[in-house]
DNA sequence: CTCCTTCATGAAACCGGTCTCACTATATAT
DNA sequence: ATATATAGTGAGACCGGTTTCATGAAGGAG
């Protein structure tokens, strides 16, 4: 690789001349402007990025923190965020955490030594207190998290609105024995709380109220899914609709389904949530509520794009549209 | 951050020494040694990776080439490559080249700039000849990929072997009217001549012959799958049983069959390949060749790791066992 | 015509490390 | 006792850029 020595060679122009051409700045003659340029061009120089790193120039690099990669949410939101960041000529360094609040330390640690320009976090384990002393290095974007940091944006949708549009489809199709799948009926913040006061609004709007033993708490994977459809079957009260807060439980519950022979919907309509690309797999394809990852990632990369640049944000929030996608489950 | 210098000034040893302390190097004296560690730890000093990047004494991260992270193949292979990577305190800078060959030039010259110490390559857009250059400058990999270049790892399944094993439990399930999905019938390098091959072998081993109608060319999405089974709807001639090459054929497949009231496998039997998490969702759940994702990607991880540390590779091409994974669909 | 800006330029410091080299002190060989 | 290796140490060059600063030339104001 040639270096900038190498141009100053060739062109006879000083190192200082060569790295204001570089860098576009101003007050340069025209003719040593063009003999600079020839000569990189015949070198085929490409500056060093590790070089003008050291001297905190370069932003250029984004890490990444996802929970999975092989969780289709976070990877649809990855492909958009790469794709973004590849327009500007961003790399992405990507991390899963799998929630692990050591490891993630470890990640955000990249900010600190300037190996990341910036961080997108997508899932965050450890609290604010323990994430703002690292504002201090980079800046940070929320992606589909719920913490709030003052001066750091955040990315994601109204979970309320979510939970309320889901359950006011469920019960507009004419079902009422409403089940609801929850992370805890009585969070105090984050997801859960929104999500549970737009189930309590939607149910609230029809006068129905909420049967705690049609609540299921911690309910995620295909595997929780097939479970929460065996309980279902136990009972002597069943519900006969289901607002799963997850893609992968409803789709557990639709193989569990046919295990024990009930209909979907005609017994139990299922409604899942992220609008993930095996719905249409499932039998019957599932109605879902859609998230807008595409746009999502795609915003959190421009943010993070525009603070590498020193812009400042107009809008620190925003809370982008779901969509009831209706299919054969419900 | 605390830089070497505040160590300088803070244990009252030389740069020169504590370089040699940072890097475990002989020929320090045990007092010393201490005083360094000492001042170190009160500075939570942590030794600059960029800087030490300069002086190209630092291998820590690994570019990741994959086609598109949202397909669960690779995520899968980004999956176990980041995870052993992580085991190892390197980070993985991830790229999706969609096959476009100017990107993967941009990509693999971040080796050229020293960017990443090494790439790990699951697809690859460009020739050997274009590839080989980029070797000069730092180790690669390939993985799941067929090219080859002397020199260069290469971690992957026999696609022959795989072939002839789907092709050859379709015979014994006793379906003879083989229908077959392939990038080109007679390619004469990659996958398709060795899947051909093995397909070839398998069907000679029965004395059967290939019917050239049923061979259908470039078949990969879900989309296409449907295509395929609404082909064979139309046909005089039908096929009893297809080896699709891949799960989202079949599972296209699946859905369409549903529409068009064919049943699987009593009217067609359907083979996938890869063992996606899919394969549980459909309805016939599905029959598919099982790649060993997780060792891949975990193997090639490794083996940049290798390379990283200088050592020297016993083996370069290595050939993981897949395995047949009948379900409901054959 | 002098005084003050602004433009154009290169020398040298700097970023935060690593590494070569020269030098001293001590141990071993002859 | 002298020659020779080896451990321990720090000064300073170096990696490839950016940035400060000093200097000279040109242009405009008074």
């Amino acid at each position: 690789m040639a270096t900038i020595s190498d141009v100053v060679k060739r062109s006879g122009i000083s190192k200082a001349t060569v790295s204001r051409v570089i860098n576009n700045h101003p007050h340069v003659s025209k003719e040593k402007r063009e003999k600079v340029l020839a000569a990189m061009k015949e070198l085929s120089y490409t500056p060093n990025p590790t070089a003008r790193r050291m001297r905190g120039q370069l932003n250029t690099t984004v890490g990444l923190v996802v929970h999975r990669v092989v969780n289709p949410y976070f990877s649809y939101l990855m492909d958009a965020i790469e794709r973004k960041a590849a327009e500007h000529n961003i790399r992405v360094i990507f991390f899963q955490s799998k929630e692990d609040k050591q490891k993630e330390f470890e990640f955000l640690d990249l900010l600190k030594q300037k190996q990341v320009d910036g961080m997108i976090l997508t899932t965050v384990a450890n609290s604010v207190e323990d994430i703002r002393p690292y504002l201090e290095y980079g800046p940070i974007v929320f992606c589909n998290e719920y913490l709030r940091i003052d001066d750091v944006p955040i990315v994601r949708i109204s979970e309320e609105d979510a939970a309320f549009t889901g359950v006011t489809h469920l019960l507009e199709e004419g079902y009422r024995n409403i089940a609801y799948c929850t992370g805890g009926l009585f969070a105090d913040e984050g997801k859960d709380r929104d999500r549970n006061t737009g189930f309590r609004k939607a149910m609230e709007a029809k006068q129905l109220s909420i049967n705690p033993e049609w609540v299921f708490i911690d309910q995620h994977s295909i595997e929780d899914g097939r479970t929460v459809m065996k309980k279902i079957t136990e009972m002597d009260n069943k519900p006969d609709a289901i607002f799963t807060g997850s893609d992968e439980v409803a789709a557990g519950m639709t193989i569990a389904a046919r295990e024990y022979g009930v209909k979907i919907p005609e017994d139990l309509a299922v409604l899942g949530f992220d609008d993930q690309p095996l719905c249409l797999l499932t039998s019957p394809q599932l109605s879902t509520i859609h998230q807008p990852i595409e746009e999502m990632g795609s915003l959190a990369a421009e943010l993070i794009i525009k603070l590498f640049k020193g812009e400042k944000l107009e809008q620190l929030e925003y809370e982008l549209p779901i969509k009831l996608v209706k299919r054969e489950s419900t």
